[in-house]
DNA sequence: CGTTTGTCTGTAATCGGTTACAAAATTGTG
DNA sequence: CACAATTTTGTAACCGATTACAGACAAACG
């Protein structure tokens, strides 16, 4: 208990110098001279000194932290995202806190007071911000952050994704240029997921423009398990109409639609045209292999960690970046065959 | 930047009290009286308050966070992991730092560094430390820590994961059991990952009690990805001799087995047997059915957080938690032909 | 009623850095 | 060489909580 770790004082003491100099050698050591900051490299070095990042927040008023805000780690998508940021910020000298909230508004705004009384330097959320306090806290503390996975120019917040209802209007196009009219969806559950929705809305709109509707019992939400995915597209089948094509909300729940189609011995594409959404690493790998819209993850995820980086280091940046969802055209679509 | 946010004073003054109180209210509400409490509860409310976590941590000495340093997210027994242990660290008021090292034991060790410094509570690492100044460090610092994924019982730190070369040591033995004599293996990279090595070591000891060997020319080592792994087993089946059984480091491997066996009109499991490790979600919807080990994910890394938490609540902990890992035998698997 | 005991509240020192400002050392100039 | 300009270093106030300690007050006791 006696332990008394070693701070900038001593170091100082130490060192002979004073501890502006230990911390400005620290912090900038252009400013300090090239003796000096040998002497205090050594010293802190011997000691064993590490830098309390508490005090050093509280006097700065900076943490060198990023916090991020996912519904999930446990999912593919986020997983690969969190990766790339995570990798991104390391290298700029950021660390992540992360804190998941199950797509629940009410979990995110717990967890954004909490980074926010932990001083993260900026936020990283999911989708658009949803509740109003959380939106207020953000203002009235100046956090900057970004939503990531969406994009809206048209917001005076920052966001860095796909237009989630372009891409699967892109989808739903395709599928109706091969000569599909009966189109069904299998979407992941949209309530609290705005990129969910938005799939939703890209394919009723383009069905609408070919004078198409998405039916009633043509049209699924499942949870992100191939279990569940299973067992809707189960269901799906079995209907008296089936559908000719089938877009799905994500790579998952496309695999689970393409096993159960094996399963009932329905040839994929010949009697059912299977869409997927994301491009997951072994969607290329499945027999047949999976067309389906890629997203650029990594990127999406290193963007938005660049923006608050830039941001915080008063650089310029741009508020909202697009990025391209583009249609990868596999084996499990084809032409109807009625 | 006038702004002036509100501290702990504004409320003390608005509230007509001291800060003391104030940090009671929050920290020990039972010490205050029901009224006082109340006033200060309104009054937090009132103008929005969010107590600075760094002066706290300052002043406390704990920060209510936790660090996990991992390889990679973007692997799916890491993702659920960290999930599991985000969720239940959330449920115990602590919030997860967390940052990756991608295998190098340098890297690990510079992002201990930063979380000593952050002064996380305690500290979750993948695997046996490895650098010697990490373990100092962690020493000097007393930074209590667990190693998620390993089992030394007689190593004096906190660990808490199966005994992975015990579970490749039961996995061969099934196969020998099978009546397989020529068994090979596509191992996981083992350089810096005990996990990996150990399942090595286990199929080794197993083959040797069956005066059996692993052939070097069966023993590949590959990255996590399918891409790789395909391409590893391409070469590993084009051999002039085949073994009649492989065990593969983890199921993404034993999927990119699958997939080449399938490929080169190899009948899984009658002409070769496939055994994977981990068990993840989509190994029981392969075809053929992945027969694999099972490894309680969420539970080691609960526990993990459990340890730390406990401890550092006071309370007695064991420091060292044994997982079972389970033989799954599903489809992929089954006596050799010849 | 005066003490004692116990509960609740307030004062102010403290945690370990940063940084504004002042002082000292160095370099440059006429 | 004296003096100004510039660079380097030091002093000490400050960031916003916690908490040891003391003081105020009420209830209980002899």
């Amino acid at each position: 208990m006696k332990a008394k770790s070693i701070g900038i004082r001593e170091v100082a003491r130490h060192a002979g110098v004073s501890t502006a100099s230990i911390s400005r050698a620290l912090n900038a050591p252009d400013s300090v001279s090239a003796e000096l900051r040998a002497r205090i490299d050594v010293t802190i070095a011997e000691l064993g000194y590490i830098p309390d990042a508490a005090a050093r927040a509280l006097s700065s008023r900076r943490t060198r932290t990023i916090g991020a805000i996912v519904p999930t780690v446990d999912n593919a998508m986020f997983a690969r995202g969190i990766e790339a940021l995570q990798s991104y910020l390391s290298l700029q000298g950021y660390l992540l806190l992360l804190a998941t909230n199950g797509y629940d508004p009410e979990i995110e705004y717990r967890q954004a007071q909490n980074m926010a009384s932990r001083g993260v330097d900026g936020l990283i959320l999911r989708g658009d911000v949803h509740t109003e306090p959380l939106r207020r806290m953000l203002a009235t503390q100046r956090i900057p952050f970004v939503n990531v996975g969406v994009y809206h120019p048209d917001k005076p917040y920052a966001c860095v994704g796909a237009n989630n209802e372009l891409a699967a209007w892109r989808a739903c196009s395709y599928l109706i240029e091969l000569g599909h009219r009966e189109i069904g969806m299998v979407a992941a559950v949209s309530a609290n997921n705005d990129r969910a929705s938005a799939r939703v809305a890209g394919v009723v709109r383009a069905l609408g423009e070919h004078g198409l509707r998405l039916r009633p019992e043509w049209s699924l939400e499942v949870p992100y398990h191939l279990d569940d995915a299973r067992q809707a597209a189960r269901t799906f089948l079995t209907l008296p109409e089936r559908p000719t094509a089938v877009i799905c909300g994500n790579d998952v729940i496309a695999y689970g639609v393409l096993l159960e189609a094996e399963r009932r011995g329905l040839n994929v594409p010949n009697d059912l045209s299977v869409m997927g959404f994301d491009d997951l690493e072994w969607s290329r790998h499945l027999r047949p292999s999976l067309t389906t819209m890629h997203l650029p993850t990594d990127e999406v995820w290193t963007r938005a960690g660049q923006f608050l980086v830039r941001h915080l280091a008063g650089q310029s940046t741009t508020l909202h970046h697009e990025v391209d969802a583009s249609l990868v055209v596999r084996e499990s679509t084809g032409r109807p065959s009625r």
